[in-house]
RNA sequence: GGGCCGGUAGCUCAGUGGUAGAGCAUCUGACUUUUAAUCAGAGGGUCGCGGGUUCGAGCCCCGCCCGGCUCACCA
């Protein structure tokens, strides 16, 4: 027999144990009196004399983590959302079969206790139990208590084991979830209202990507999951619903790494009768709030560097090649307005594409400070709107930080003459052979001729924000469950199916 | 998809061709303020999978699976 189906067996019996004296193995509902979190920031400070007069009493409940017996007393870490507390257990304080259940125990149990307050000899805030309940059965080992989970593969597979196990990992998911509240919280106080659009879509737009592609049975119609949710916002717009966003999932069918997980979270916010301009200054204070509620402070720590969401600084896009070239050969200003020049360090077709190229290999890496890139060529923006000044030139922004880029944002082309021009543009693009040009949306089209108000519309990735402010850098650790290969035959069925009286 | 690295007990890891190991965890015993508790003993392994070389393979060679990093693509 294996170790781990001895394991099992072993837990098993003891369920059937706990049971006989009179417990459940899989508890009932616990009314606790307190949170272990609770107990432990109201009590730290409090002196072995200040608790013993009057004693507190509590009831709480959590998974042990730690187990230290010693003959007819003992130990244990008791955890419960994330937190720790110590709980000694001595056989003359608790009935008889309290200490019983108590000598079955395994680490990974979830037990409830009552008991008071107090500090132990060592100084530790601990809890003297005078009732056990029995919660939850443990029927696996927990990992090691003192390295945790190491396997980066497990942790992905088995998050559960991981949250338990590593603080860390808790707390980014903790970071993330104040990053994504903080935004809706910031966007509902300016009367943004937030929306779900369609994540299967016949036609997909609003971005330069590959789809994932499904079918639906009854209506037998194939559907993309959306690679973004722009032209559905936008129709809101037209109708009326002048501040818009929505926070959900993106699916691009396109390659995974440590920045890119095929479906990620992004929030898409537009807004009526503004333009680039005032998102710029929008993002700048989104961005400062939610680092100071999600870490406390605008500087995130992020592989060595301090990266300061206090000031977002600003370029376009042509001063970015020129201010963050490296090496020979710095062009000038002149230069990256030169067609010609452009066409000598860029092999795409256009003198748009070609500049946004060099300056992806010029400067993006370098843009560790929240940067804002602006003035973007027409010819990769398709539903941006021109620039006065320059019809090569569209009013959009990006910005960078840890050297990705996290949001786009632009003033939305609302002319449905040009943007039937401009999907035309991109359909010419995939008769040469782009695969990611965009789609002709004719719906979206009629929308513009109802009329869209100038708006500003911006998309930030949720995921890459969660990364800087919790330092994490693979996107991965900031998702619970990011997309693997199936791992094969777990065989958990057939173990407990030989236990099965 | 390319390159590099990894997969050994439930977990964390040693093991450079000659009898598969340690710590934690588990089991038995001792121990009524311990805290990586301690002490004594025990059990636990298709060494990712499949081939090959060899008298002999965890170790060398080939193929495959899974993962990490990185390049390409992308947000």
């Amino acid at each position: 027999m294996s170790l781990e189906t001895e394991l099992i067996r072993q837990r098993l019996e003891k369920a059937r144990q706990i049971e006989g004296l009179g417990f459940r193995p899989y508890g009932q509902r616990f009314d606790a009196t307190h949170l272990i979190p609770d107990i432990v920031a109201a009590y730290s400070a409090k002196t072995a004399e200040e608790l013993d007069t009057p004693r507190v009493q509590v009831k709480a409940a959590g998974r042990i983590m730690t187990m230290r017996r010693m003959g007819k007393a003992g130990f244990a870490h008791l955890q419960q959302n994330g937190s720790r507390l110590q709980i000694y257990v001595r056989k003359d304080s608790i009935d008889e079969a309290g200490w019983k259940l108590y000598e079955l125990l395994d680490i990974g149990d979830i037990i409830g206790f009552e008991g008071y307050v107090f500090r132990t000899r060592a100084g530790e805030l601990s809890i003297h139990v005078e009732r056990i309940y029995f919660l939850s059965k443990i029927l696996l080992p927990m990992p090691e208590k003192f390295h945790g989970l190491e396997d980066v593969e497990t942790r992905y597979r088995q998050r559960y084991l991981d949250l338990t196990v590593s603080p860390q990992s808790r707390a980014a998911f903790i970071t993330r979830a104040k990053v994504v509240s903080s935004f809706r919280r910031q966007l509902e106080e300016r009367g943004f209202v937030e929306v779900e659009t369609p994540m299967m879509q016949p036609l997909y737009g609003g971005a330069a990507a590959r789809p994932f592609v499904t079918h639906h049975n009854t209506l037998d119609i194939d559907l993309f999951l959306r690679i973004a949710p722009e032209l559905y916002l936008k129709r809101l717009v037209v109708g009326g619903l002048e501040r818009v966003y929505e926070i959900n999932r993106n699916f691009r069918n396109e390659g995974v790494s440590t920045r890119h997980n095929p479906e990620f979270t992004m929030l898409e916010f537009y807004q009526a009768y503004a333009d680039y301009q005032v998102l710029m200054d929008f993002s700048c204070e989104l961005l400062k709030q939610v680092a100071i509620d999600a870490i406390g402070t605008t500087i995130a720590s992020y592989d060595g560097h301090q990266i300061d969401f206090g000031h977002i600084r600003r370029y376009t896009i042509r001063e970015a090649v020129v201010e963050f070239w490296d090496g020979d050969g710095r062009p000038s200003m002149d230069n990256v307005a030169d067609p010609e020049w452009l066409g000598r360090h860029s092999h795409k077709p256009t003198a748009g594409e070609q500049l946004l190229e060099i300056f992806e290999r010029a400067a993006e890496a370098k843009l560790i400070q929240p940067t804002i890139i602006h003035q973007y060529p027409v010819e990769t923006s398709p539903l941006s709107k021109n620039s006065l000044d320059d019809p090569a030139f569209v009013d959009r922004f990006e910005i960078y930080a840890a050297g990705m880029e996290i949001g786009n944002a632009y003033t939305e082309l609302n002319d449905p003459q040009e943007q039937r021009r401009r999907f035309e543009m991109q359909l010419a693009m995939i008769e040469k052979g782009d695969d990611e040009a965009h789609q002709m949306d004719e719906d979206y089209v009629r929308a513009l001729c109802y009329g869209l108000p100038p708006t500003g519309g911006e998309g930030i990735g949720i995921d890459r924000v969660a990364m800087i402010l919790t330092g994490c850098t693979s996107i991965r650790d900031v998702i619970l469950f990011p997309l693997l290969r199936p791992e094969g035959p777990i065989g958990i069925a057939e173990q407990l199916r030989a236990f099965d009286a």
